[in-house]
DNA sequence: TATTGTTATACTCTATAACTATA
DNA sequence: TATAGTTATAGAGTATAACAATA
């Protein structure tokens, strides 16, 4: 996109942003008893990319390294993860999946994604793909800010 | 979509609720000092639809009440909106956009829009359509939970 | 008695600043 | 001195429960 639309441009802004606003409202709201939203797409980091460190993890979730000491903590405490010293550099940890965790991620559980499928249920086949190409592009948005 | 590709419901769930979460992150992160992002919405809400009741906004903001009546209250402060008795229901509450509130959103002021404006300044115009059209998608999921 | 809105309170999520340990 | 991680602390955002006023 150039600079032949910009108020197209703007425009979008202003609805993309409410309307991921109100969705994630709802997707914090419908989470489970098991697994926060937060906790899960840590998860889903973990399991895509495989072992790393925190402040890694933080990069990739777009929030500060003393966010996701937290949230590794609470996902250590709910057997989840594993944190282990990293073998040369004794300030570095890392971070791994647990078979538990894989297994959480397998069944589909938590977070307001049951919810979310549901509601995709009600739309037509192509809608649906349409959100996934979506889903791509929102990626696309928060890489390398 | 019927229940033909449940799997492929279930994966698109996954990735898109990851997706929003991250990327509702960083428009939280990049508000300005002028408004936050919920209170850009709550005007947004006001102007496309008119003056109405707190519990009306709170419905579409997909809040419970008392998060609106905060809400409502800050913008007050900052007068961009108002807020005046019901004409004969003594219980109700008419909250209206104010003019300074029309012009903070037409200057396209703050809450991240800009940044996500600058992000879509970097994709091509066939994928800014598609995030369109996407936003309309995303407002369909949170209709009338 | 039902409805609308508010107040009181608490919890989740996330940030910045300061600290510890290692390189 | 620089880096990785943590601890301490604070603020935004939102919820539930209880209350007040009106219908």
């Amino acid at each position: 996109m150039t600079s032949d639309e910009p108020a197209e441009v703007n425009r979008v802004a202003g609805d993309l942003s409410i309307a991921v606003l109100r969705l994630s409202r709802c997707l914090r709201a419908q989470r489970s008893n098991r697994i926060t939203l937060t906790q899960l797409s840590t998860l889903a980091v973990l399991r895509r990319l495989g072992p790393m460190a925190p402040s890694a993890i933080a990069a990739h979730e777009r929030v500060q390294p003393p966010s996701m000491t937290r949230v590794v903590a609470s996902l250590v405490d709910l057997g989840l993860v594993t944190r282990e010293q990293h073998p040369s550099d004794g300030r570095q940890v890392i971070v791994a999946i647990s078979e538990e965790g894989g297994r959480i991620i397998d069944e589909q559980v938590g977070a307001g994604r049951d919810w979310l499928a549901a509601r995709l249920d009600a739309l037509t086949p192509e809608q649906v793909q349409e959100l996934a190409r979506a889903a791509a592009l929102l990626d696309l948005l928060v890489v390398d800010e």
